[in-house]
DNA sequence: GCGTTAACATACTCGCGAGTATATTATCGA
DNA sequence: TCGATAATATACTCGCGAGTATGTTAACGC
């Protein structure tokens, strides 16, 4: 048995990625203004001096963790893109089910609240994460939905633009609530349900009406 | 002229109200915790002693003018399920519009972001508006759906609850975001547009397929 | 092995704002 | 008109946590 033993260890590459993901459960778990940078150091079994030697300030700090998530987040779901076989709609159902289906988009909610919290506070980082999240996201859709009315499969004089914008952020804004669903019951539902519903509603909506394919 | 003139009235009937409408409106823009109670106390003419007299803490203040608000905003609301004749679709047109159209739309959007600022430090406040405000307008939506599938304008197998819920948490924070619009030009949309093809993407998704008329 | 320095820790400052204790004064009732 | 007291102002406390200044040590190059 050593007498003396390591302390600690210099980890020169490691720590920022692990002080950002600290960061961003952290600020998730207990609100931007609540958190310490001293919980968010402990967490890594760090103290405070090495998050500054790291980066410059708190809101810096956010502002990079929201980034390094983004990072990974979006990869799977501008995959969809390149699928150009069968229909369009079949690749909307899988868009929608990679993006807010599975355990991340527990992440992805609790970022939402994160971000808005400090709206006010830190406009920058709002502003970053809604360029770099939810306009992403409902552009790709969009993109699909222009694919639809191109092919004939949807309605030519559908909007798509409003379309994939009030579909995404309002099952954004639902999954996010549902972390709230424990002390504000009316307010929870299954998941799944909710996004397969949506997408039904939404190519149900976009299809073009029978009248319309008759004059066609 | 007086000498000395009156520096200060009593209010004990209007202070409470002014101080819940400053403090929603100074919240809103600058953020919970952004605020002093100073500023709150400072724009209605008294001081931060007189809001302790009226309100036990910051955090009831916050609460109070919440409810001060929802208080009135949804009478307009619940008018429209008293009307009977006519197609529900025109109901819901009609709901969608005063729900979200005008400018008290922009009072609705600055407390959107304002309480899920507070959702993890005031979670009481979040809970509350929750319920008051996002639960009750996609019940009212639901309930006209539910009357249009039982009158057979509407398809028997959409999912009312679903389809109420997301459009109006994706009309809530699409226009939200309208605040922000100044700062990521991509997110600003004109309001009326949003909302109406809105109302057009949701009737048209819950109108029956011919495919489903000619069945019964 | 042995400086050197980057990667850490430790110990402070310092301002801010919620909450409180206390003083003042407007106004009502008798 | 004169207490009495509710409505307001004033002046403080006090804890908290971001940021900083300065030590300490792990690990790499030579």
């Amino acid at each position: 048995m050593t007498a003396k033993m390591l302390r600690w260890e210099r980890r020169p590459d490691e720590r920022p990625s692990e002080l950002l993901e600290a960061a961003l459960r952290i600020f998730a778990e207990r609100g931007y203004a609540n958190t310490r940078l001293e919980d968010i150091a402990a967490a890594v079994g760090v103290t405070k001096g090495t998050i500054y030697h790291y980066f410059s300030t708190k809101e810096e700090l956010l502002l990079r963790a929201v980034e390094h998530y983004h990072e990974r987040a979006f990869q799977p779901l501008e995959e969809v893109l390149h699928i150009k076989s069968g229909p369009v709609s079949s690749v909307i159902r899988l868009y929608l089910r990679r993006a807010f289906g599975q355990l991340d988009s527990n992440r992805l909610s609790v970022l939402t609240l994160l971000v808005h919290g400090v709206a006010q506070e830190v406009p920058e980082v709002f502003h970053h994460w809604l360029e770099r999240g939810p306009v992403r996201g409902w552009q790709i859709l969009a993109q699909l939905i222009e694919r639809g009315k191109a092919s004939g499969e949807f309605r030519a004089d559908a909007d798509s633009e409003v379309a994939a914008r009030v579909t995404m952020s309002g099952l954004v804004l639902q999954l996010a609530w549902q972390q709230y669903a424990v002390g504000a019951p009316s307010v929870a539902i299954d998941a799944d349900q909710l996004i397969d519903s949506t997408a039904e509603l939404l190519l149900a909506g976009l299809r073009p009406s029978r009248a319309a394919t008759a004059n066609a």
